[in-house]
RNA sequence: CGGGAUGUGGCUCAGCUUGGUAGAGCGCUGUGUUCGGAACGCAGAGGUCGCAGGUUCAAAUCCUGUCAUCCCGACCA
């Protein structure tokens, strides 16, 4: 067993609080590699239960999987030029193709004789190779719409790095799609904001505001982008999800034509869309608590752990055998279920243990139970135990699934309801973001340029987050004056620091 | 790329001022007693003190250089 030491709590340092706790639940660990992480099985299981989710999500909405090189030619990047000054800055580029002993001491130095005609760019998204690739693929309105995804790893050269919030490389999927009118690409982007929705609040259990980015927020190259925003424990907002529609841009770029049914030639209207591991972090910063992990049962690798105890053969016998015949029935449910039979650690460390790592069930079965025909199930997101007669203990334990991840998302909506305000003033608005930390949701006018989003940036850290599709409450609606400017504002959007 | 700090068993750190056989806690291995919220005893394993020079009879300790990491700023899914 590994290192059972505590963490800090969350008001005790909230950042802390979330590094200690994403290594000591085993979700992933500092690698070698500056700015990499090693994901560890647990997170990864976590990871693979989201790509489940999401993947029928997008099978069920027409899209299919294919795979793009992870090497980009240079000049490809070259030729969309908001797509250039947008990830210039962050590329890793690949020169030589081999190494050799060094003349001048001991180790490898790139082959000068091995340099590449053309530096490779190792993929911080693909827009470029995949547009490359259709312009070949599409030809006729016939050929549309293409409808893919793929899932990779991307590399984005950071200054400064945090575990699943921000690393140099992360996994994700990235969606690209093509279609023949602006109006089809408008409807596959706000589909598939759909699917991210659903998956943040229905599978993760994390309510989200879903909205418009700011021009000065945008993807590089997109006509608009949409996303989904979320809140932490320290109240930063958190982008959990971009779909991007990125109408002929890319095409004109790469010269992607097709001819119409009336014969005429027009570029084709793009979407891209993507989430990453990114997603675990906001998982993490949604629902745990000092003790450790919280997991919704939809995504947990693990929903049930049994601890038998006992301190003589005989009593183990029993308890082993009890836990053992839960543990099939559970599994009969569907429910993953793991029996703690390790004996060096005494019930209460494995307790820490699990909780640590955020399953969402324990069953604890000990010798006074069974003398008494019961077990104890507690539950990770309230830590309340109960004691429940042995004959209902997995119809029990399969309820509270549902339960748990019910209320956790219920939990966090009304934290974020708590902590979203509206403003009308400068020095309210200042007022919200003054000091350490977030300040939440701060719905407030804006005069809609980018010159007065730049102000309000260096001026209190806070960006805007969205623009919601649908008003928060019917009067952000309403026209106002921009709380900075004074300026006419046709409608409230949201501002928070994010991470 | 600017400002600040730190590098000593797996982890957290002491030792450095005033040079003299490398330490603690946790973790790890074995073993026995334990077992209802982080059990305890006993016996062990494990470190070129970031790296390279220099001063010295002698360097974790003093000097010079270098590398790396972390924190604060500018940039970001």
């Amino acid at each position: 067993m590994s290192n059972n030491l505590g963490i800090p709590t969350r008001a005790e340092n909230y950042s802390e609080w979330y590094n200690e706790l994403v290594q000591k639940a085993d979700l992933a660990d500092y690698s070698a590699v500056r700015g990499c992480m090693v994901i560890k099985p647990h997170g990864y299981a976590l990871w693979e239960n989201m790509q489940r989710a999401l993947d029928d999500m997008f099978k069920a909405t027409g899209h299919v999987n294919a795979y793009f090189p992870l090497f980009i030619p240079k000049s490809f990047f070259e030729k969309e030029a908001e797509h250039v000054e947008g990830f210039a800055k962050e590329c890793a580029v690949v020169t030589h193709h081999r190494l050799k002993a060094n003349p001048d001491g001991p180790g490898l130095i790139p082959d000068p004789d091995a340099k590449l005609e053309e530096p490779l760019i190792v993929r911080p998204t693909s827009e470029t190779i995949i547009w490359n690739t259709y312009a070949k693929w599409i030809q006729s309105y016939r050929d549309l719409p293409i409808l893919i995804n793929q899932w990779a790893n991307v590399v984005r050269w950071e200054m400064r790095t945090r575990l699943f919030l921000r690393t140099a490389e992360f996994l994700w999927q990235e969606g690209h799609t093509a279609h023949a009118t602006y109006d089809e690409a408008e409807t596959e982007s706000l589909t598939i904001l759909e699917c991210y929705r659903k998956f943040a609040e229905d599978w993760m259990g994390v309510p989200v505001l879903v909205g418009l980015k700011s021009e000065g927020e945008k993807f590089a190259g997109a006509d608009h982008t949409y996303c989904i925003e979320a809140l932490t424990q320290d109240r930063r907002a958190i982008q959990a999800g971009t779909s991007h529609h990125l109408g002929q841009g890319f095409a004109k770029a790469f010269d992607c034509k097709f001819q119409s049914a009336e014969g005429k030639l027009e570029y084709v209207y793009a979407t891209s869309w993507g989430v990453s591991t990114r997603l675990i972090g906001a998982l993490v910063m949604a629902h745990s608590d000092d003790k450790g992990l919280i997991l919704p049962p939809k995504l947990a690798p693990l929903h049930v752990v049994i601890v038998p105890m006992g301190r003589d053969e005989e009593t183990r016998a029993r308890t082993f055998g009890v836990a053992d015949d839960l543990a099939s029935q559970l599994q009969a449910h569907g429910l993953k279920v793991k029996v703690d039979k390790r004996d060096k650690e005494s019930p209460g460390a494995k307790y820490n243990y699990w909780e640590m790592r955020g399953i969402p069930v324990r069953i604890e079965v000990g010798p006074r139970d069974l003398d008494a025909n019961v077990a104890v199930i507690a539950r990770r997101d309230t830590g309340d135990k109960e004691t429940v007669a042995l004959d209902s203990v997995v119809a029990r334990a399969v309820e509270l699934q549902g339960i748990i991840q019910s209320d956790i998302y219920q939990k966090a909506l009304a934290f974020r309801e708590a902590n979203t305000v509206r403003v009308d003033t400068w020095d309210e608005f200042t007022a919200a973001f003054d000091g350490d930390g977030g300040g939440g949701f701060v719905v407030a006018h804006w005069d809609g340029t980018t010159e007065t989003e730049d102000a309000i940036s260096a001026a209190t850290k806070a960006t805007i987050r969205c623009i919601p599709l649908v008003p928060l409450a019917p009067s952000d609606a309403e026209p106002g004056v921009c709380v900075f400017t004074g300026k006419p504002s046709a409608q409230r959007v949201v501002f928070a620091k994010a991470y």
